[in-house]
RNA sequence: GGGCGCAUAGCUCAGCGGUAGAGCGCUUGCCUUACAAGCAAGAUGUCACUGGUUCGAUCCCAGUUGUGCCCACCA
């Protein structure tokens, strides 16, 4: 393709589609056997100009998976690398977090499994008891029915339909993002073998007595109509209504605050403080209590805050956590007035009422007795709401199964303390502490089918006789036993997970290999739910914390920050940027945003951008395919290497140490960062421009240096796979003629290092940055050829003179040379005749404004250095750089005067 | 009510004692032997405010303001 200053002002634009000629095809066409070193150019022309990714992603994902690439030998010889993954729920399908999740894990297991680790990713899913029940239930309402009346058997069986469907629509996204998971160990928290698990942790806990049975308040959703545990429930603020009610008559009265007016029929007694002078001579009287014909005892509890409100409070044991508090401490009776829906079941005027409407009933008939002293509306407050489905919660007192904490707690915060895991970025570590440290006993039963039963059997009289597996229930339902019909929090079986995925309660080969796993990737976000959890099972049934390492991601938010919802319409399905941009490209953007423990905005601009980026490390592979760019045979000794390849090779040796460390820190951002400013600038730009007139010339350096790119894009192309695995085994393949990148070695730094090389080609691209610059100044064409002279001896520049030339359009000069413009760069002087072109005004005005910028330079270093204070007490390699500051701005000065000089 | 974090270019974010950085966006010119999904050149910042420590502060300390998140049984 030629295109010559004599071509058609309006040459038609290549064209750009591109649909016809397939990638796929490409990369057939040329793939190359052993025989064909350097050969694989061999057809140039039937590579596209634009990488289109939806062409051969799906592909490369299959034959990855075919040959196995992803399974881990647990009899392999290899050292273990480990990752389970965080089960997404079967709820739904994958969001922006879980691609950024699964990308970083993707990418550190790839990297892992090509540095020769045994490298396991164990995929799977959560049956996400309360959620999943909750969707289906919902799908079934808008069918007019409910759970019940399909009773528990089907109902549980519609659940598992609901998995198999949207289960795979998640699998199908893991696939899509090219999750390089084993397949074959793929799991289920529902699935027999981790039934097991949970059943016979179940028992091992009751045996040890972490487990127990206890009737306590408990915070109830009268939706969903079950007990939820405290990290269950979110707090809000609403609004209410505080009332102040006078219960009892004459000398005995007294007044109480509350928001829930309704409670007040299950009152049993009212509190004060023990030491409230105000009402010594109420502690024991009984008071009477409104709308009820009952008298409520005085009761003296430091509990009582005296400076809060009245100092006087209402006790309602079974529907408040503090008042069952009081109420025990006080041997008070526990009076229930609401039944599970939260409707009013207390005798009365009141029975029936819903809780709500009971409130404002009960509050109006107090007033009409003159009781209501005060009313607060509206009155913000903080309540509580199901995190499911967002109804008011009702602290309920009732019968649940609980895990004793303490010791558990006390001993996964002990494995991070003791270091035995580490919590990446460290300050994270506070908010596990704050939780571990306080944590309360844990409510582990719920109200729910979908889920693991509770493996305990109970008898005739409600005794608990039996608790599974490995023992048998003993009678049928005839002799009035019976299971408890209750299922367990859906995350006790995840929380066993690291260890329950690799063949728990059996010894296997797997949990032999893999447990402890090497890194949990998850979101600070479930530290509490699932990571502590995990922590407390692993401890106590593995005596080994599960995870060398946390590493703490943050959640995926919009362009601007704001978190993704439903409500506010910002959510964006990963699929539909997928498949507009590529999987790599969307990886690599979520990789780009990566900084440990902090939060990541995307937009999809961004993946724009990223798509470029795959489609420019396309395009430089295609340049140096054509160019015959090989790997073939040992790299040339460095005597032979020009200038340019050493600072490449040196450059990419201290790249690779550099991504070495990031990748070792999950540090993604920088990761991204660095490899695309190397991969873009240096390579792309810098390299391949030079490359250019080397090929040209031919012979031995031409060779040399078609090796040495092709060097430089091998390793280039293996530290991108982790985070871009499809356009790199597409362009690694075909450049190399290897299996798969996916197996390919990861690189190891040569040692090879050239500092003056490096600073040779800086001067090289300072001197070529001055002309550009001095040229787009001047309003030079960019393709217009300008005469010049170059005087490059006695610098680095000298072995350039060709390159420079061509880069910066320069032909030599002819006859009538004549040099308008003299550009002293490096000690070197390029030479222009710029006859008739120069504009002097131009000119002049940008050297005033060199020279203003050297002058203040000048200043600061002179003012720094001549500062007593400043020699005696800063470290030496500061004074000597601000030095060079000073020499070099003084040289500046002297030669920005005497250009000025020049033109007159 | 406690605790933690953040305030840097138009946007999203790095940097964290010694000349202010990136990506996107913006301006100008350009189809230049791969790439216009590109190339070249360029503009833009009282590094929230006020004090302090220091020869020197965007960076350390204190306070102020704004903002976000987590925890908590205040009737």
């Amino acid at each position: 393709m030629t295109r010559g200053s004599a071509a058609p002002v309006h040459k038609p634009i290549r064209d750009r589609d591109i649909g016809a000629r397939t990638l796929a095809a490409v990369t057939e066409n040329t793939q190359p056997g052993p025989e064909s070193h350097g050969q694989h150019t061999a057809t140039p022309a039937d590579l596209p100009t634009q990488y289109a990714p939806a062409e051969v992603e799906g592909k490369l994902y299959e034959r990855w998976v075919e040959r196995g690439y992803f399974e881990a030998d647990p009899k392999s010889g290899k050292p273990p690398y480990t990752i389970v993954i965080p089960p997404p729920n079967v709820t739904g399908s994958l969001h922006l977090g879980h691609a950024f999740q699964h990308t970083l894990m993707d990418a550190l297991t790839r990297r892992k499994r090509m540095q020769g680790y045994e490298a396991l990713w164990l995929p799977g899913m959560d049956h996400a008891g309360i959620a999943t029940q909750n969707k289906v239930e919902q799908q079934l309402a808008e069918e007019g029915k409910s759970r019940q009346d399909l009773g528990r058997e089907a109902f549980v069986e519609r659940v598992w339909r609901w998995k198999e469907e949207y289960g795979g629509k998640i699998l199908g996204q893991m696939r899509r993002l090219g999750d390089g998971v084993d397949w074959s160990r793929e799991r289920f928290t529902m699935d027999e073998g981790l039934s097991r698990a949970v059943q016979t942790v179940f028992k091992k806990m009751y045996d040890d007595g972490l487990i127990y049975r206890a009737e306590r308040i408990i915070n109830w959703c009268p939706r969903c109509l079950t007990a939820i545990s405290d990290i269950e429930v979110e707090y809000q603020e609403d609004d209410g209504e505080l009332v102040q009610l006078k219960y009892g008559e004459g000398d005995k009265t007294v007044v109480v605050a509350t928001t829930r007016a309704e409670t007040m029929l299950g009152d049993t007694a009212v509190a004060v403080h023990p030491d409230d002078p105000r009402y010594q001579h109420l502690i024991g009287e009984q008071i009477r209590l409104p709308l009820t014909d009952r008298t409520i005892p005085v009761v003296a509890d430091s509990h009582v805050d005296p400076e809060f409100g009245t100092g006087q409070v209402k006790v309602t044991p079974a529907h408040d956590p503090n008042d069952f508090e009081i109420g025990r401490r006080h041997d008070l009776p526990m009076v229930t007035v609401m039944d599970e829906r939260g409707v009013i079941t207390a005798p009365g005027p009141f029975e029936g009422l819903d809780r709500f409407e009971a409130r404002s009933a009960i509050v109006a008939a107090l007033r009409e007795q003159g009781r209501v002293l005060e009313e607060k509306r509206p009155y913000r407050h903080s309540v509580g709401h199901c995190s499911r489905c967002k109804t008011t919660i009702e602290p309920r007192l009732s019968m649940q199964w609980w895990v004793k904490v303490a010791p558990l707690a006390r001993a996964a915060g002990d494995a991070v303390r003791e270091g035995r895991t580490k919590i990446h970025p460290a300050d994270m570590s506070s908010r596990y502490f704050d939780w571990v440290d306080n944590m309360h006993d844990w409510t582990i039963s719920r109200q729910l089918w979908w889920g693991h039963r509770i493996p305990v059997w109970y008898g005739p009289a409600g005794e608990v006789v039996c608790v599974g597996p490995g023992e048998e229930p003993p009678g049928g339902e005839a002799e009035g036993w019976h299971q408890d019909p209750d299922v367990l929090d859906t995350w006790f079986s995840s929380g066993l997970w690291p260890f329950s995925t690799l063949g728990w309660p059996d010894e296997t080969p797997e949990l032999e290999k893999f447990y402890a796993t090497d890194v949990l990737v998850t979101g600070y976000d479930i530290i509490f739910f699932w990571v502590a959890r995990m922590m407390m099972f692993g401890t106590y049934v593995r005596d080994e914390p599960p995870f060398h390492t946390i590493a703490l991601t943050g959640l995926v938010r919009d362009e601007h920050g704001k978190k993704m919802s439903k409500s506010f319409g910002n959510v964006v399905d990963p699929l539909e940027w997928m498949d507009a941009y590529g999987s790599d490209a969307l990886r690599f953007t979520l990789a780009s945003g990566a900084n440990p423990g902090t939060d990541v905005p995307i937009g999809e601009d961004w993946v724009k951008a990223s798509r470029n980026f795959a489609n420019k490390i396309w395009n430089a592979t295609r340049f140096a395919l054509m160019n015959g760019a090989t790997v073939a045979g040992p790299l040339p000794d460095a005597g032979e290497l020009a200038a340019t390849d050493r600072w490449i090779l040196s450059r990419l040796n201290e790249v690779l140490a550099e991504a070495d460390g990031y990748y070792d820190d999950y540090q993604f951002a920088k990761l991204s960062d660095t490899l695309r400013h190397f991969a873009w600038d240096e390579v792309f730009d810098w390299y391949v421009e030079l490359s250019k007139t080397t090929f040209a010339k031919g012979g031995r350096p031409a060779e040399v240096s078609r090796r040495v790119l092709g060097e430089v894009l091998d390793v280039t192309l293996r530290l991108l796979h982790p985070v871009v695995p499809f356009v790199t085994e597409t362009l690694w393949t075909t450049l190399t003629g290897g299996e798969s990148v996916v197996v390919a070695d990861w690189p190891k730094d040569s040692g090879f290092r050239d500092a003056e090389a490096g600073r040779e080609i800086a001067t090289l691209q300072q001197a070529v940055t001055e002309v550009r610059r001095f040229r787009a100044d001047q309003g030079l064409q960019p393709g217009q050829k300008v005469p010049a002279e170059l005087a490059l001896e006695g610098t680095p520049l000298v072995a350039h003179e060709d390159a420079i030339r061509q880069l910066l359009r320069l032909q030599p000069a002819g006859e009538g040379f004549q040099a308008t413009a003299s550009l002293p760069v490096a000690g070197a002087t390029v030479a222009l005749d710029l006859s008739g072109v120069i504009d002097v005004e131009a000119e002049r005005k940008r050297l005033a404004k060199d020279l203003a910028a050297a002058e203040k330079e000048l200043a600061q270093t002179s003012g720094k250095l001549g500062n007593e204070a400043f020699l005696a007490k800063a470290p030496d390699h500061v004074v000597d750089k601000i030095r060079t500051r000073r020499g070099s701005a003084e040289a500046d000065i002297a030669r920005l005067k005497e250009q000025l000089e020049r033109l007159g």
